[in-house]
DNA sequence: ACTATAAGAGACAGCGCGTATCTAAGCACG
DNA sequence: CGTGCTTAGATACGCGCTGTCTCTTATAGT
């Protein structure tokens, strides 16, 4: 008499999705699951409940979990849109740079980031996200100490190691405390530290 | 005819061990399969084994891996030991400092303290010893920064986000790379960064 | 309409956790 | 010296999660 094998999955009218949308809908699904629980307690079979679904589908077209998760977030942020603020005064621009970077990862969820670049920093393969993540951004200050400069707002040349301070102090305080920290803690950080070290040097 | 019960950890002349003299080994056993295998790869299986012991013993004493791990490095890093250097310039001083917390960084090693972190700082409880590799330090920085100024080395008052600097910079290499930074790092950091911006104001 | 593809259910083995139960060893105390 | 309390050590259990595999059957492409 043949009952109908799947049972708990059967969505009210359902038609069996395929391809693209199936993959959507995993990936909204772990996007969801990220942003309800969290990177350290989503697992596999949540994420096929949520997208009413079972594992092997998804493992069918990511090898583990942190291959899910990346996709899901740069499913959900696509990679462009790295606007280079341009308001005349350096001090604006950093902020603008560091509020931007903070929203990001804000969105992502801290503990996300801290989960993602622990488990991949720790054995194998760089990928861009995470690279993006841990360092990206050193770039696009350097082109605004540049304009800085033009400007005679800062010195010439200035060390890859400060340019990058920002927002390596950004990531620093949201690893040791997974909070996003506050506008202020981003201004200290520029006025007591980023702007003396590239302000242009005073006549002596 | 009773075959005695345990073998597989029978030790060969094996007297059943107790109280301090069992604990010492479960920690020296968690402490050695941190070194070989590192935080993230720990079991407590493991731990048991290498002690020629069980789980149970284990978890009679410490309620989980974390705890096991934090009474490991406790037990072979005694608390105390925190010499504040004094060679008469700060630039050597910080160094001092900076290379005594990486000393203390290597010797745990890199993952088992970003996992550590990870771990604790996610949910639950502040514990002594990562409230130090997080955060200590700091008071140490301050200490040598008062010397410095009465020496005329050093501005009078520095913000602590300007003293934390060195140390949060040397951590956040760490986590990062899951790597000890070198000594031309911690040396860039110091020229860099922290001398600058401590530096006694030249007479505009 | 036929066929290749893949969705979805489910079972499986593996590992690690944390708990519980049992036997017997070592200690302390008479 | 014997007796009894404590607890080491073996082992089994249930749980949760991972990743693989099998089987049926819906769906898309031709």
């Amino acid at each position: 008499m043949a009952i109908s094998q799947h049972t708990s999955h059967d969505r009210p009218g359902a038609t069996r999705r395929r391809g693209p949308a199936l993959e959507n809908a995993l990936l909204d699904a772990a996007w969801e699951e990220l942003q309800s629980v969290g990177y350290a307690k989503l697992t596999m079979e949540r994420v096929a409940d949520r997208a009413e679904t079972s594992r092997a589908v998804i493992y069918r077209r990511w090898a583990s979990r942190h291959e899910l998760v990346i996709a899901a977030i740069r499913h959900q942020q696509p990679a462009g849109a790295r606007s280079i603020p341009d308001t005349g005064s350096l001090r604006d621009d950093v902020l603008a740079v560091m509020r931007q970077a903070l929203r990001r990862i804000v969105t992502i969820g801290p503990g996300t980031v801290v989960g993602l670049l622990n488990d991949l920093l720790g054995d194998d393969s760089s990928d861009t996200i995470i690279d993006q993540l841990a360092r990206g951004g050193g770039e696009i200050i350097n082109e605004l100490i540049t304009r800085a400069a033009a400007r005679g707002e800062a010195r010439e040349h200035v060390p890859p190691r400060v340019a990058r301070l920002p927002l390596d102090l950004l990531r620093h305080e949201l690893i040791l405390t997974h909070q996003p920290p506050s506008i202020e803690t981003l201004e200290e950080i520029v006025d007591q530290i980023f702007l003396p070290l590239v302000a242009a040097v005073a006549p002596q």
